[in-house]
DNA sequence: GTCTCACATTACATCGATGTAATGTGTAGG
DNA sequence: CCTACACATTACATCGATGTAATGTGAGAC
C-alpha cells in the first residue's frame, strides 16, 4: 500500500494538515516540525496522489496537446519542444491525435472538460468546422497555426508573408514558372489558403500571371501523397522551373519523385519546403525551407496557456513567431 | 459551474448513486429511470470528473509513454501507433521524454507512482542503469526494445538476427568491405550491442575477418551526428563497399554526406538503415531497411500492459515482433 | 499576574464519484 | 392474507489532499 498524508502525519507525530503545509510551503511551519515531517516522508517513500490533489483544488497539472498527425516529423518536433518546455515548468503533457478530423477536435474539448486537463494546445486543420467553442466553462485553449477563430489565443507564423518571400526567393535566379504543391482540392485548410495566397501575392509582385496548372493539389500533406501527386502531374505537364512545397514532408516526397524521373535538383528544377524539419536538412539535396523557432512556439503557447489559467480576462491574444528563409542546396542556382 | 452527479440526480429525481449506476452499467437500472437519468445528463451537459473517479477507484485511465527523443521520426511513428491503439481502447496517453538520461527514466517511475498513470510503456536506452525497479507497489511497466532486464514485460524486434540478415543481404552482390555506423564509443546501448553483434555474426558466416576500422562510432543516433561522423571517417579512411546504419535516421544523415562528397549510392556504396521510417522510403535514393509492424508493437505493448493491470501474476513475458528486410534503391546492385 | 496578540497546529468539512449495506417496492408462493 | 425473495434504489462512508475556522502555545506589555 502506498503511504498517504495520514501515514506520514502519524509517523511524524503531527496532523495531516501540517504535512500538507510542509509540502505546499504557503502556511508557515516551524523548522523542527518541518524537519520531522520531511524525514517521515523520506522514510515512507511518500508520493502525493495527484488524483486526490486534482480533485481538491481543481487542477491536474496536465495539459493536452492535440496534433493532426503524430507521425509527421514536424508534429514530432513541435511535440518535443512542448513536452520539454512543459516539463521545465512542472506540467505533464497528454497527447492526442485529431487526424484532421473536426469531429475529433470537438471530442477533445469534451475530454478537456473531464478535467484531467487544465488546458489544451490545439493545432487545428480544418477551417470553420474546428470553430472550437471556447466557453467560460471550458479550460483555456491555445491554437497553433493559421485559423480564423476569434475566441482563443493563438501562436502562429505568418504563412502568407513566408510563402510570399519564399516564392520571391525561388524566382530570383530568373525562374518564372514556379509551381506550388499542397493546394487542397476539397475543403481548404487555413494553412493552405495562407500559403497559396502568399504565393499568388509574390507572383503579382513579380508580374507573373497566375497559372492554375502550376498549382498542384495534394490533399494529404504526406511525402507519399506528395510523391504520387507530383508523379501524376509530371505525366501530363511540362517541368516547372521551381517547386514550392507547402511542407518539408511533401518536399521530401517530391524530391524522391524527381530523382526517380531522373530530374536533377536544383539544376533542372529548384525545390523548397516549409517547416525546417531535421530530415530536410539532410535530404539529397539539402532542402531550402522556411525556418522558425519551434521552441519559441512551445514556450509562447505555454505562456499564453498558463497566463490564461490565472484569470479569464482580456480578449484574444495573438503571438507571431518570426520566420526566415533558409536557402540550401535544393534551390541554389 | 460544471454539473456533477448530484445535479444530474436532482434533475432526474433520483439519488447520485443511481446516476452512477446508469453510467457504469454494472448494477441494473430499470429502463424508465435510466432514460430519465440519461436525459438529465444530456440537458445538463454532464461530463464526469476524472480526477474524482480516479481517486475513488484508483484508476486514471491514463498510461504513460516514455521515449528517448521525441523529435526522431521513429519515435514519432511509435507514438502515433500507441496513441491510436490506446484511444481505441479508451486510454489516454501521457507522453514523456527521457533524453536517454537514466536519471530521468527513474524519475518517470516515481511520477507513475503519483497515480495519474495506470501503467508505463518505456523505451529505455541505457543498459543497466535503467534497471527499472519494478516493485509490487509500482504500476505495471512494459519495455520496448532491447534491454537485459529481468522483471518487466517486453516487446521487441530481434535486432541481432535482423542486423545479421541485413548484413548478409548487403554482402550478396559480392561486397565484402561492409561498414556499420552507430557503434557507441562510451556506454553501449543495448540496441547497439545487439545490432553490432548481428553484424559480426554475419561476417563470420561470410568468412570475412572483423575489421575495427569499419565500425564507425556515433554516440548520438541523429542524422546530424551520423552525417558528421561519416564525414570525418571518409577524411581518413577509404570508402567501404556497403554501409549499414543502425537506424534510418542515421542513414539519412549518411546519404547526405555521401551526396556532398559526390559518392553515388548504390553505385559506389550500398546503404541500409533500420526502422523503416516514412522519410526513408522517400530518401534519395529510397532506403533499404529493416521493417517491422509498429502498430503490432503498440497493440502488443498495450495488451501486456492491460493484462498486467488485472493481476500481478505470471513472471516476465516477452513478445517478439517479426521483421523483414526491405530492399530499396539504396542497395540495389 | 493577567491580558493581548502573533503564530503554529489541529479538527472538520470538502472536492466528485462510487462501493457497501440497508431500505423500499413489487411479485409469487403457501 | 402473509411470508419470502428478487430487485431497484437510497443513505452513508470512502478515496487522499487541502482550505477554513478554531484551538492551543508562547512571548511581551501593562
Amino acid at each position: 500500500m502506498r503511504a498517504t498524508v495520514k501515514d506520514v502525519a502519524r509517523r511524524a507525530g503531527v496532523s495531516p494538515k501540517t504535512v500538507s503545509n510542509v509540502m505546499n510551503g504557503i502556511v508557515p511551519v516551524s523548522a523542527p516540525t518541518r524537519l520531522r515531517v520531511e524525514q517521515a516522508m523520506e522514510e515512507l517513500d511518500y508520493v502525493p496522489n495527484l488524483s486526490a490533489r486534482g480533485l481538491r483544488n481543481g487542477r491536474s497539472g496536465v495539459i493536452g496537446l492535440a496534433l493532426p498527425d503524430l507521425a509527421t516529423p514536424f508534429s514530432a518536433e513541435i511535440a518535443q519542444s512542448i513536452v520539454e518546455v512543459a516539463h521545465e515548468q512542472g506540467w505533464s503533457v497528454q497527447i492526442e491525435e485529431t487526424g484532421s478530423d473536426p469531429h475529433r477536435e470537438q471530442e477533445l474539448m469534451t475530454r478537456a472538460r473531464a478535467n484531467l486537463i487544465d488546458g489544451l494546445i490545439l493545432n487545428p486543420v480544418v477551417l470553420k468546422e474546428s470553430a472550437v467553442q471556447v466557453g467560460v466553462a471550458l479550460p483555456p485553449v491555445v491554437l497553433l497555426g493559421e485559423v480564423t477563430q476569434q475566441l482563443a489565443d493563438r501562436v502562429f507564423v505568418d504563412s502568407f508573408a513566408a510563402a510570399r518571400d519564399m516564392t520571391l526567393a525561388l524566382a530570383k535566379p530568373g525562374r518564372r514558372r514556379i509551381a506550388v504543391l499542397g493546394v487542397n482540392r476539397g475543403r481548404q485548410s487555413a494553412t493552405a489558403i495562407q500559403r497559396a495566397g502568399g504565393y499568388e501575392a509574390a507572383l503579382q509582385v513579380l508580374g507573373i500571371a497566375k497559372d492554375e496548372s502550376l498549382m498542384i493539389s495534394c490533399d494529404s500533406w504526406t511525402p507519399a501523397s506528395a510523391a504520387e501527386a507530383l508523379m501524376e502531374y509530371l505525366d501530363v505537364h511540362p517541368l516547372p522551373e521551381a517547386l514550392f512545397c507547402f511542407t518539408d514532408s511533401m518536399a521530401l516526397g517530391a524530391l524522391n519523385t524527381l530523382w526517380k524521373r531522373g530530374i536533377r535538383v536544383p539544376d533542372d528544377i529548384a525545390v523548397a519546403g516549409f517547416d525546417d524539419i531535421i530530415d530536410g536538412r539532410f535530404a539529397v539535396p539539402s532542402l531550402t525551407t522556411v525556418s522558425f523557432d519551434k521552441r519559441a512556439i512551445a514556450s509562447e503557447a505555454l505562456r499564453l496557456l498558463t497566463e490564461r489559467m490565472g484569470d479569464r480576462g482580456h480578449g484574444q491574444r495573438l503571438v507571431e513567431i518570426k520566420y526566415r528563409i533558409v536557402e540550401r542546396d535544393s534551390s541554389r542556382s
